[in-house]
Formats: C-alpha cells, sequence, structure tokens
DNA sequence: GATGAATGAGAGTTCATTCAT
DNA sequence: AATGAATGAACTCTCATTCAT
C-alpha cells in the first residue's frame, strides 16, 4: 500500500520531469501531466495541490539524490585529482543517467519556481555546493587548479548542464571520456 | 520616417528582448510588450504577425550582430592564442554589453521558436559557429588545445552562456580578466 | 449504538449548519463539512446521498425544534399580547440559542434547497406560520395590533431574522428586552 | 462613443445583478452573466477584472444612486414624521423599483464580497445610514418612536429589506401603502 | 498606423460524488 | 462504516489574435 503510493508519486514525478524537461514548465499543462500517468485533470490534485508543488517536488527530489550520489562517490576518493575527477563524472551522471530530466528541470526551470520554493531549494542547493568548493579548494592549494575556486565552478556548472543540450551518452564519445575531457579544462595536464 | 519606422522596431525588439530574458517567452504577453513600447495589444500586430515572429526577430538580428563583431574582431588578430581570446572575448562582450538581452534570448529560450524558424536561424548560427571552429582548429594545429575542437566549443558554449546568471560586469572582477580565465580553461598556460 | 448513530448525525448537522451559516451553503464543501466531524469526505456519503440532503435535514430538523418549542410556550400563555410576545420570544430564542445556526440556514440559505426539497418544507413551514398567524389574528380582533395580520407577520419575519446580524445576546441589551422593544413595533402601546 | 461604454457597463451591472439577486453569488457564473450581454465569457474581463469586481461595481453604483435619492427626498419634508415616511417610502422605492436586483444584492449577497471591498462599501454605507439615524434621532426627540433609534434603524432594515420576498408591487397593495404600514410600526399612531 | 472591444480555446483549479478496498 | 484515490464537469481567468472604427 505505502508502495504503491510511493511508485504513484515516483511515476508522477519522472514523467512531470520528463515533459518539463521537453517543452518547459510553462508549456507542460497539467492535463499533459496527467495523462501521461493515466489519470484525469482533476485528480493529480490528491496527489499535489499546485502545478507550482510538482516542480518543487521534482527540485527537492533530485538535488536529495545527487547530493547523497556525490558524497557516496567523494568518500572513495582521495586525491585532489580524483576528487575533482568523482565531481565532475558524479555531476554528469545525474544528468545522463535516471535523473536526467529533473536535473535538467533543476537547471533551466529555476525562475519558474516560485520565489518562496526557491528559497527552500537554495538551502539544499548550498549543501550541495558546498561540496564542489570543497573539493575544489582542495585542488587549489595542490596548485593544480587553472582558474579561482569559485569562478571555476561556475564555468563548470555552464558547461557541464550545457551538455545535455549535444553530448550523446549512446554515441562513440564515452561519459567517462566526457568527464576526463573537462577535467582536462578545470585541471592543469 | 524610415528612420522612425527602424527605430520603432530597434526599441521594440529591445523591450522583447528584456521582458523574454527576464520572464522567459511563455509568460512574457503581447500585453507586456505593447505597453512597454506605449502601445495597445492590438497596435503590435501592425509590426510582427505573431509573438513568435518577435522572437525570430530578437534571435535573427543578434546573430547577425554578433557574427559582424566577431569577424571585425577576428580581423584584427593574428597568432592562434589572440583568435581564441578574441572569440571568448567577443561572445563575452555580447552577452554582457548592450545586446545581453537579446543574446539571452537566443540561448536559453531557444525551444520557444517554432521548429520553421529555428531552422531559419540554425542556417545563420551555423555560419557564426564555424568561425569559432575554425579559430579552435588552428589553436588545435598549433598544440594549444587541452581538448578536441567540436568539444571544446560546446564546453565553451555553456560556460560562456552561463554566466549571463552569475557575472557582474560592474563588479570587482573585469570582463577582460573573465575572459583570460576561460582562456585558461580552454587552452594550455 | 442507536444513540451512537444519533448523536453522529446530530453532530453533524450542526457542524453544517454552522459551515452553512458562516460561509453560506454554496462556498461550504462537503471536505469542510467532513472534516469538521473527522471524517474523510468519502465517508460523509454513507450517512447522507448528496449535500443537498444535509441542507434538508438542517432544516427539517430545526423546524421541528421551533414549532415545539413554539407549541409549548403558547401552552402557558392566555392573553393576546402574552401570545404575541411568546411568539416573537421564542422565534428570538431560536434564532440566538442553540439552534440559532440552523435557524439563519432556514432562513438565508432557503433558496439553495432543491425545487423538490423546498416544497416538503414548506408543509411543515406552513404548520409553524399557522401558529403566528392565529396569534396575530387573535391580538387584531382585541384591536392590539398597528398593521393587518398577515403584513405584519411578514414585517416581523424580516426583523426578527434579521437581528442574527447585529444582535449580541451577551451584550448590553438583553433578549427579553429585544423582545419587548420589537413587541413594541407590533403592538399597540 | 462614451454614451455607448456607459450603456454597456449599465447594461452589464443590471444583468450582473439581475443573476445575482435570482441565483445568488457564488452560482452566477461568469458566463452566465457573458451570455445576458451577448459576449463570450472571456471578452467580460475588458470591462471588470475579476468576478469580484462587478459585485462590487453593482454595489458601489446603486449605494451611491439611493443615497442621493434619499437626500432628495429628505430635501422636500419638514416634520419629523415626514422624514421618517420619507426614509422608508424611498427606500422601498428602491427595493422595489428601478433598482430592485442591485438592491438586493447588495443586502443579501454582502457576505461574499471580498473583505478589502467590504471595507469601501462600508464608508459608503456609514453615509447612507447616517440619514436614517438623523432622521430617527429627529423623531425620537419629538417623541414619536417606540423604540430607541439604532435600534429602531436595525429593525426597520430586516423588514424593510424581506419586503422583496414578498411584497408585489402590482398586487392590491400599494407601495404608499405599504410605507404607511411600516410606519405604524416605527412611530407612534 | 493605432485603438481596444471581442473572440474562443485553453489554462490551473475546485468539488460533489463514486467505489474498490 | 470508513477510507481516499479517482472522476469529470464546471469554475474563474488568461491571452494571442482579429477587426471595425
Amino acid at each position: 500500500m505505502t508502495q504503491h503510493v510511493k511508485d504513484r508519486r515516483a511515476v508522477l514525478l519522472a514523467e512531470a520531469a520528463s515533459l518539463f524537461r521537453k517543452k518547459g514548465f510553462p508549456r507542460t499543462t497539467v492535463r499533459d501531466i496527467a495523462s501521461a500517468v493515466g489519470l484525469q485533470s482533476g485528480s493529480l490534485f490528491h496527489h499535489f495541490a499546485t502545478k507550482d508543488d510538482i516542480l518543487f517536488a521534482v527540485m527537492e527530489d533530485v538535488i536529495a539524490v545527487i547530493t547523497e550520489n556525490m558524497l557516496d562517490a567523494l568518500a572513495e576518493t582521495e586525491t585532489p585529482r580524483q576528487k575533482v575527477r568523482a565531481l565532475i563524472r558524479t555531476e554528469l551522471e545525474a544528468i545522463h543517467g535516471a535523473s536526467r530530466d529533473a536535473m535538467t528541470v533543476l537547471v533551466f526551470e529555476w525562475r519558474h519556481l516560485s520565489p518562496a520554493r526557491q528559497k527552500e531549494i537554495l538551502v539544499l542547493r548550498d549543501q550541495y555546493e558546498a561540496l564542489w568548493l570543497t573539493g575544489l579548494a582542495q585542488a587549489a592549494q595542490a596548485g593544480l587548479t587553472v582558474v579561482e575556486s569559485f569562478t571555476l565552478r561556475r564555468l563548470l556548472v555552464g558547461s557541464i548542464s550545457w551538455t545535455v543540450n549535444w553530448f550523446d551518452p549512446d554515441g562513440p564519445m564515452s561519459l567517462d571520456d566526457l568527464a576526463e575531457q573537462i577535467l582536462n579544462t578545470a585541471l592543469k595536464t
């Protein structure tokens, strides 16, 4: 029973994320989402009171997942270079793996989340960003970086999230290759 | 009178670009645009037949401008490193200077342009991208790049366009500084 | 168990009446009523088949109560003046006492009862009104009234039921005072 | 042209008032109103931004009209009894004449106006009520009233507004007769 | 060119009612 | 009796677009 409910919610959020990514939040109608999960439009509101709530839930869930994944990945690293590689690699995996839609929505539909909800997400986002800044700072101290940490992270946010628009994980370049290339732009070779 | 008409059109597109950037294309109403230029909503349609046409015009104009600027900038360079610096620098200027709104719209509202119009813009965009690829290829041949040219350009598209979300040209870091930092990620130091 | 059932029903109708009075019938949702009695919305329909049925039950119950109360009160009177005083006093007590919500609903939500149900209530209402008309007729015959009985009753319906909107039984004026004042408008002094 | 616009607005408010009175505000849809004036639903919003605005306009207009009428009527009176008769008579005319629907709405749909708007109307209403209280106070000073002025006004609000539910101006009793009868309940004979 | 009333499809949301559990 | 997910029609309101003036 609880499982059922969890499944429903998960499926609903996955479909919503997919639609938000494909069409953008404003162009996605609640009827689109409802019919994607086999519901009538009114039935959505048993699960989420407003369309905004759906966007919020998509973002909240994915940021929790990627933060956990990142902690796991970092736990298995030792050197600064390994850490930065893990940061890049894990974020790329999130963007091109199972949570692709939600990750993309988190970045590119941000402005459509209500300001109140943005604040809530920002708290979680700051926790995640702290992992990045710590890792980059260590690399900087080791003399590995080509750019100041804060600036570097922002350049990497751009280049990594933009890969969703051109990189094909099933194409000739593997995700590991891509991660290595990005690492080359971030650290001295 | 012709001058008048041109001014009208330029003002209208500038206001539209500003609104599209601030609120996104779908959330911007034609009434918003009309009232920003002191017109009633119906009067807009004497200038542009559809809302889509306005988005198209914004994109078409800005891509013409940046292509021209880029050609001018490249004409004054000689070495591959100078060329790459000019590419980065000129694109940054477009994103943070007078054409900021339109440039941002070109990148981030792309999906909201009708497919037919996307095709038209892509022709112009390819011409512009050819300038980049040529410049990066020369740097590659000179053994300066850290990453294959095609991939490098795409990483740079991401990091450069994302600067609109965090870089403040009036802040402590100058646009030249920023360009130099990005150059450091792109080429061997 | 029967007691249980009766209690349930009584509590439910009391809460419904309170909500109908506060928000009006159309603005009161079945969810409002359900949650006021600690039920889920679907469970209400084990007690009442439709929302209209709830309104009907509220009205039916209260008209039975006030008719009985009125009969009791009139039984203790002798003179025409006493009878009119009892009529006014008893109706005021119903409107400001325990059955306040239901009485108010009976008067001010009348139009929202389905026509079929209105007919049913009208039968009971006519019985109640007969008590009034009889009392007023006796006063008229005794030369006490200032206005023809039928008209007088209708004027009194208005002034008495409207007291729900301004009279505070815990304020400086007592219910007896109020009854006496209204009596002054109805009969010669 | 201005005339056209005024007519539109007046017709729209008249139809809206009629519907609000007949079905109540919550049960009246904007489509009902629109189709009553020969418009599509969306077109209403060129004239009034929200449904609440329509209710507000109905109330604001009618209270302005009745206040003016009352001032005119009182200007032609001299004695306290004449004044009270004018108060009753003029209010009855408003309730059974051209502004019947709006007057009824003002009284019986009051709770459905948004609190912010209620405040605005209350200012106007207080001005109108001041006319009543002044008139009744003069009658009281002349020893004519049977009840304290403040209470008397509230009883009269009830009985007069309730006449909308039973009095037929085309029936056997004339409006003047009715006014006289109500006067009999208010003042010593 | 400009106006602004009008259109009409469609948006997000509400809610009485149903029904499998 | 009770649940609560689901329905589906109806609600208020939005908005790109049209067009008579």
